[in-house]
DNA sequence: GTCTATATGGTGATAGAC
DNA sequence: GTCTATCACCATATAGAC
């Protein structure tokens, strides 16, 4: 459990770390947007990469919260749609700790990236087994799991690259509209 | 026209950003990974950001040249899967130029950023001139433009996040596979 | 829990010799 | 076209007072 000004450090991280990236945020910027001296941050965090390990470490968490109520749901195409939704909302409802733990990852040193991975893999297992029970159950053609579920997660997250909160669509609704995309494809059946 | 010594800091410093990140790669560890002094280094750019943005042009332009190749086939199927397979292709065998050219674009300042998205966007417009023949033509569904064509360049985009050469699978196996994902979908007609 | 001051080393970039 | 030496600055992180 964190303390307030804890908590307050990781969302300001978070939030620049996101707007400029990792590498190129100082200490010294975290600082200065906090209205603390760098000797304070220092008195919560061991270090720099701590702060991004935690972020990406909550970030994780929600998102597979969230991925183990979606794969809940017993019909596949419904499951399907929720897991999609629910990921895209998390995006948009977290965006600067989710865009962090998308885009950090290859600043954590290999210790730290570890259980950071290890959480990705229980996540993107969630929809793997998603897609093979609609499989299996007729629902679904069958396909390469492994490749359909990275299919799935690429639209996704590839939406930290261009998706704006305030533009015309919420991130669920473009998740909506890749999840029909997907299923029915582009193809038009009259022809 | 670059000169010889040029080409090989650009396939370095491409190298290196792929792996480690442009803001994390410093000018010492590109002179020291060509057996050259920084100094030298200076005589042929003016700043490790026009690097950068060498790199970004170079990538993009390769990659334009593909995409026009792909939307002349007149087929919009066809010329659909001509773009994917070349999109897939292109990344995997420049691969460093590519990775750094997506990675690398928030790290351009406002001014060499900007003729880079001019590029890209010439380079998006050309798969939905392709998508939106497709679609009058009868021969896709009628569908929003703007969001199919970012859902093709997600499926191959995110590709720098997790293809590794020498897996089982060439880029533009994957690339099929997502072509054939997307034109007939998920779902089982059957049931 | 926060501060000022500092340690220590690396950063992008340049001067000027060869 | 390359080098050695150096500039001016900023990085992460810490010591020790309050």
């Amino acid at each position: 459990m964190g303390t307030a000004t804890r908590n307050r450090i990781l969302e300001e991280a978070a939030r620049l770390f996101t707007e400029k990236g990792y590498e190129a945020t100082s200490v010294q910027d975290l600082a200065e947007a906090l209205g603390l001296s760098k000797a304070a941050l220092y008195h919560h965090f061991r270090s720099k990469e701590e702060v991004l390990y935690e972020i990406s470490l909550q970030a994780l968490e929600g998102l597979l919260e969230e991925g183990k109520k979606a794969s809940a749901v017993p019909e596949a195409r419904e499951a399907l749609l929720r897991f999609m939704e629910g990921h895209a909302r998390f995006f948009e409802e977290n965006r600067p700790f989710f865009v962090t733990m998308l885009q950090g990852l290859q600043s954590l040193s290999p210790e730290k990236q570890a259980p950071i991975i290890a959480l990705r893999d229980r996540y993107e297992e969630t929809l793997r087994a998603l897609l093979r029970r609609g499989m299996e159950s007729g629902v679904f053609r069958q396909l390469d799991v492994a490749l359909t579920a990275r299919a799935v997660l690429s639209l996704l997250n590839w939406m930290i690259r261009w998706f704006r909160p305030g533009g015309p669509l919420r991130a669920e609704e473009v998740a909506r509209f890749y999840f029909h995309l997907l299923l029915r494809g582009l193809e038009n059946g009259d022809s």
